[in-house]
DNA sequence: GAGATGCTTCGGCTACGGTCGAAGTGTGGA
DNA sequence: TCCACACTTCGACCGTAGCCGAAGCATCTC
């Protein structure tokens, strides 16, 4: 029965828990040496090495020499997009890790996907650019709306500019936390860097978890009304 | 860094070859039992027992039991949307089985993706029902367009039937071989369904692939017309 | 050049997981 | 009742892959 793509070495590189773990801190969306992933990975730097070698083989990551340091990153976006469905699908199965640990709250609020925002406020955001008729919603599709470039230009951000780049303007991410989808795309990636360059929240250190200062929280939330706190 | 879900863990499920191989055999949508999963799987049954039951416990598999026979199929199709994907991202990245084999053609025209039609001619058919404003599609989203119930109780379905039940009615299932999505949900299920109904088509033996017979293909290729035979 | 730092390669150890033969359980049919 | 068949469990074997210590490159700093 040997029939189509490969998929059992994918699930192999990711199957290693130590690679998965590796995996899941770039999903952060920073750039991290061997060392830090050495970290990441609970796992001393040698054996690190080869694992990355392997990922890269594998073309799930991509790295960059700069000086002494080698920069890991996933390979592009594609690769993002299926760890957070993977996640999605194990969260469902209640394949959680053994203990939820203290970061788990923080996590669920707020996190980086890649490069968007996720998690509660993820979705909360998304629920209100579609209420507000700056993003189109179809079936579980996503588009610019009506009222979107001139929402988006009050926020700082020019839509024409973005739509000049190849990647796609609005994606919908399924969110594992919420198990709703989020914006991902390259307008879920100006935002998130908008909120940063606003000063509103910033990343954790090792964390993919995403802390929004007392002020910034405020201004998210009045930016991002919901009408019903309480949705199905 | 134990941050969410435990990715590790399916990708390690679905990581071992024989594993692999035995859940692409039931992506053909049929329950198979587990003498036949272990052919699939190229072990003995043994082997394919306990492989079985790791499959299960990670609530990938659901099991019937039947008289002396054990029928596995896809827990739900959960699963086979995300093996699609992972389908998708493994083809993606070049990691295809060793040799592409005489079946591969086939496959790549029309096959079976869990319980929808997949390949070329998946693709082709929802191409031609954006086209005709059946569907409509907004960025990655489906959705069943302003003609759309006018069209599918012409080819025998009743889209009012199929919107009583609690799945998705219109859902985009990237294709592997094509690269570009085709109609998945319970209307892509209720179509295909309504193909082999009037023996325009018919499924292959032990394998995906979807063989069409030379009356079934003529109406078929009829009732879903591209205009620009190449696409960008 | 000398030394520190970041990373890779080598070699050898270990353990886990896949594998199958053989025996055990359960169901159906004669 | 007996046997055939579908499948599971047990036990033992084995290979691979992960792991780390030590040594080897490469690059930067002084």
């Amino acid at each position: 029965m040997k029939e189509g793509p490969d998929i059992a070495q994918i699930g192999a590189l990711i199957g290693d828990p130590a690679r998965a773990n590796m995996l899941t801190a770039l999903m952060g969306g920073k750039a991290l040496t061997a060392t830090e992933l050495a970290a990441a990975g609970g796992i001393t730097l040698q054996t690190a090495s080869t694992h990355l070698a392997k990922l890269e083989a594998g073309r799930l990551l991509a790295q960059r020499k700069q000086g002494r340091h080698r920069y890991f990153t996933l390979a592009d976006d594609a690769v993002g997009k299926l760890l957070e469905s993977i996640m999605g699908f194990a969260a469902g199965r209640g394949h959680l890790r053994h203990q939820p640990g203290p970061k788990e709250p923080a996590l669920r609020k707020a996190r980086v996907c890649y490069d968007h925002l996720a998690g509660d406020y993820g979705v909360r955001m998304l629920d209100s650019l579609v209420a507000t008729g700056a993003i189109d919603a179809v079936g579980d599709g996503l588009a610019i709306g009506a009222k979107g470039e001139e929402t988006f230009k009050c926020i700082g951000i020019d839509v024409a500019d973005l739509k000049a780049s190849r990647r796609p303007l609005c994606r919908s991410c399924l969110d594992w936390s919420e198990r709703r989808a989020h914006l991902a795309g390259s307008l879920g990636k100006a935002l998130l860097a908008t909120f940063f360059d606003k000063g509103w929240a910033r990343r954790t250190a090792g964390s993919r978890s995403v802390i929004f200062s007392p002020d910034g929280e405020r201004q998210f939330l009045a930016l991002f009304p919901v009408e019903t706190p309480v949705a199905a």
